[in-house]
RNA sequence: CGGGCCGUGGCGCAGCCUGGCUAGCGCGCUUGCUUGGGGUGCAAGAGGUCCCGGGUUCAAAUCCCGGCGGCCCGACCA
């Protein structure tokens, strides 16, 4: 028996994510530059049913698709103050091309509020043009210190929506109409439970009145931020002169909202139900989700099980693997690190015997199904599945999720233990600063209450109406 | 960007301290036979700028200096 190639997540949770990317085939550093990564086949496989997920959504909720340029112009990040101040650490910035000196530099995208936000302006006039729904698949580059497969590249994909709104009641609207489809595409097709919360004004986007956010836990208890829907007011309306007419013929800003999902999900995707045999994919986001092994010996059982298995495989629509050269065994591992929902294994016996075995990724379990009964119980398996994973991840969380009434409490549970802890807090960057001598932040605010309602800040004393999130993150 | 560990065939490592034969090992890969219901076995092969640059030396994977990159911790982080 060959040795596990995956670290267990017991031994080391760090290791053990790396070599279940790396197995699982999904990605690997690019190391000839730095901080970025070569997305293989199979997790850009995975991103791309996530993007069909989320633009499906994006039209029916009136949004289309567009492309702004990747490089802007350096002065444009200047021109919104909180905006450049949060950003310019982080970019990049174009001085020569062409072989010459850039009489302005450009910078790489890190978001497109400016540049957007300066088409925005030539492209509104009057009310009746408004809203604008505009929504842009993009790579964007951030010069991050510390970076970690898929959780912060410093290149990475994203999409950015970019709206613009006659009022802030109707773009406030919209973040949370956004933040909503996040919060299903995580839940029901991610099967990833996330809170929907308000960030505290210490950890908003600069640049936004107010930031929101779906936080889900990983394995190891640390909170991952998975989306973010901001509303950015006036302030990029302002900055870049988008002004309309309203109908009462007054000259007014914009209202406008960013939002955005990177490729951050395939790392929370990971860590949410991947197990210390590798990658486990939820049915809904599996590119593939029934593989087939045949297994034989002798050339006349070889035939005619690869007969039935190449019908049964295209019935269901499951990916055969017929390679010659390797065992069944070691196709089994090859398909389980690589976290395919289901294997199918059909052998000289089941042939015989008009069976089928099916076996499921999460649990392990397998079953011998009737060959006339295999598409209707693959079906009932993936749903069944996918449920379960979810109910997994519900489950850890709410196990980790822990209430406390004191800053000392909270000190406590998280120096012990990466958890989830509900405190009242007021909404104060001082109160925020207090969490950080245990390196812990604030998640968000839960729009929904499922505790015990107001009571007491930790920090101030002073009234608050819920408890907050606090953890550690990634 | 600070601290730590690391960089040697595709992957994982040994060798480095104490410089010196032809740079080894396991896995993987190729070919043949064998095997096949959870990594089959045997045999024969292929495959290496020892991260890069400079220095010391008769001689550098090994010592020294500089750089690049990865991982972990920290600071930073829409």
């Amino acid at each position: 028996m060959a040795e596990s190639p995956i670290t267990p997540r017991e031994k080391d949770f760090a290791a053990w994510y790396q070599d279940v990317v790396q197995q699982g085939d999904m990605a690997e550093p690019a190391e000839i530059v730095k901080g970025c990564m070569v997305i293989k086949p199979n997790g850009y496989a995975v991103w791309e049913v996530l993007q069909r997920e989320l633009d499906t959504r994006f039209k029916a909720t009136g949004h289309q698709n567009a492309y702004f340029p990747l490089l802007i112009p350096e002065s444009f990040l200047k021109k919104e103050a909180e905006h450049v101040e949060g950003f310019s650490p982080e970019l990049a910035v174009v001085t020569i091309a062409g072989g010459k000196e850039l009489e302005e530099p450009y910078v790489i995208r890190p978001t497109s509020e400016t540049i957007i936000g300066h088409f925005f302006s030539r492209w509104i006039q009057s009310w009746r043009d408004l809203p604008v729904l505009i929504n842009q698949w993009a790579n964007v580059v951030r010069w991050e210190l510390r970076t970690r497969m898929f959780l912060r590249t410093t290149e990475f994909l994203w999409q950015e929506g970019h709206t613009a709104h006659a009022t802030h009641e109707e773009a406030v609207e919209e973040v949370l109409r956004m933040l909503d489809i996040y919060a299903e595409v995580a839940e029901d097709v991610m099967a990833m439970p996330v809170i929907k919360g308000v960030k505290t004004r210490a950890e908003k986007f600069a640049g936004a009145l107010r930031s929101y956010s779906i936080e889900a836990m990983m394995q190891n208890g640390l909170a991952l931020q998975a989306g973010t829907s901001h509303d950015l007011g006036q302030n990029f309306g302002k900055a870049f002169n988008v002004q309309f007419q309203s109908k009462e013929g007054r000259l007014d800003y914009v209202w406008q909202t960013s939002w955005g999902v990177s490729t951050r999900l395939i790392g929370g995707l990971i860590m949410s139900h991947s197990d210390d045999k590798g990658l486990v994919l939820p049915p809904k986001l599996a590119p593939v989700k029934a593989v087939l092994v045949p297994i034989y010996r002798k050339d006349e059982e070889r035939a005619r099980v690869l007969e039935t298995a190449h019908r049964i495989a295209k019935e269901i629509g499951a990916k055969i693997d017929d390679r010659d050269g390797h065992s069944p065994g070691a196709k089994f591992f090859y398909w389980e690190r690589r976290g395919v929902p289901v294997v199918l294994e059909l052998g000289p016996r089941d042939v015989a015997s008009n069976n089928i075995v099916l076996k499921r990724r999460d649990t392990g379990a397998k079953e011998v199904v009737a060959q006339s009964d295999v598409a209707a119980r693959l079906t009932a398996v993936l749903e069944t599945m996918q449920k379960d994973l979810y109910g997994a991840a519900k489950e850890r969380l709410k196990a980790n999720t822990v209430l406390a009434n004191s800053m000392i409490e909270v000190e406590e549970i998280l120096n012990g233990a990466n958890k989830f802890v509900m405190a009242h807090l007021k909404d104060d960057p001082a109160c925020d600063a207090r969490l950080k001598e245990f390196k812990a932040t604030v998640r968000n605010i839960p729009l929904v209450d499922q505790y015990d309602g107001g009571g007491r800040c930790i920090v101030t004393g002073e009234p608050v109406d819920r408890r907050v999130v606090i953890a550690k993150s990634y």
